[in-house]
DNA sequence: ATAGCTGCAAAGCATTTGCTGCTAA
DNA sequence: TTAGCAGCAAATGCTTTGCAGCTAT
């Protein structure tokens, strides 16, 4: 069974290969935000055969064709995401790295009121909070 | 005359050196938000025996010193803006690369409000608006 | 045949770091 | 003298790319 990524990717008219095929399964099964080098190690759990040139490659091809998402959360490398309907937002916990998503319709109108307000149109936007989780906050065996 | 920057740097203990005196001036005078390779070329301008591991090495002592913030546009270089009180942020436009700067009480609100909701008390976040200035819009002679 | 894809290794870019000589107290 | 700084070049981490072989049509 084709995941259903791989069903959005021929859609956009992509020629599917084997490695194209597991790269999108991974993707389309992950619930988190991994980075290329997740990406390559779950596929390459799948098939081995598999170099992490050609996951890069594929990531710059899923994103031109907005199947996925790139996401930058200011460590260094990207993160993606199957791309969604919804305008959402992340939460990142900086003691775990867990990242909570969020939505926000007051966000979406302030923004675009922002922008408006000083001549612009809105053409994209970015939005991190990074934070600590409030119930671990008493607990103090904190060790950092 | 020291730039208000180097009092800073000193108020905070830091031992300053000639090159880290030209680069807080250069950082001091500057109003935009000048990337290192910008930092060293403006800082060789003064004075020409200052290598780039040197900025390098003292923009990140400005940045843990808290006298200058880094800034990442997304663009795979890190930006740097002296340290204001006032919370601000910026939209950047796509097509210039200026920089305009904003805040908003609002805005501040609603973030501290979301992580709240989401059981997080707020330690950082990130906000970037991208826009296209609405006056250039109508003039059809974009050649991109 | 032929266009396009892959793997490998090399290159690229921003940034950091090891080392050695220098500099100021 | 001695701790810390600067310059240089090498190393790093993530990402891209040149090249040659492979794979489907």
């Amino acid at each position: 069974m084709p995941s259903r990524l791989e069903e959005l990717c021929v859609q956009k008219g992509l020629k599917m290969t084997d490695q194209r095929r597991v790269i999108s399964r991974v993707l389309s099964e992950a619930t988190d935000h991994p980075d290329v080098e997740e990406v390559h190690r779950r596929a390459s759990a799948i098939d081995p055969r598999i170099s992490i040139a050609t996951v890069y490659r594929t990531m710059r091809l899923f994103e031109e064709a907005h199947v996925i998402d790139r996401l930058d959360f200011g460590d260094g490398r990207a993160r993606y995401e199957k791309t969604r309907t919804d305008h959402h937002h992340h939460l990142i916990d900086v003691e775990t790295g867990e990242v909570v998503e969020f939505a926000s319709e007051e966000m979406e109108r302030l923004k675009e009121a922002i922008a408006r307000e000083l001549g612009y149109d809105l053409i994209g936007h970015r939005l991190e909070l990074y934070g600590v989780a409030r119930s671990r906050r008493q607990e103090p065996q904190g060790d950092s």
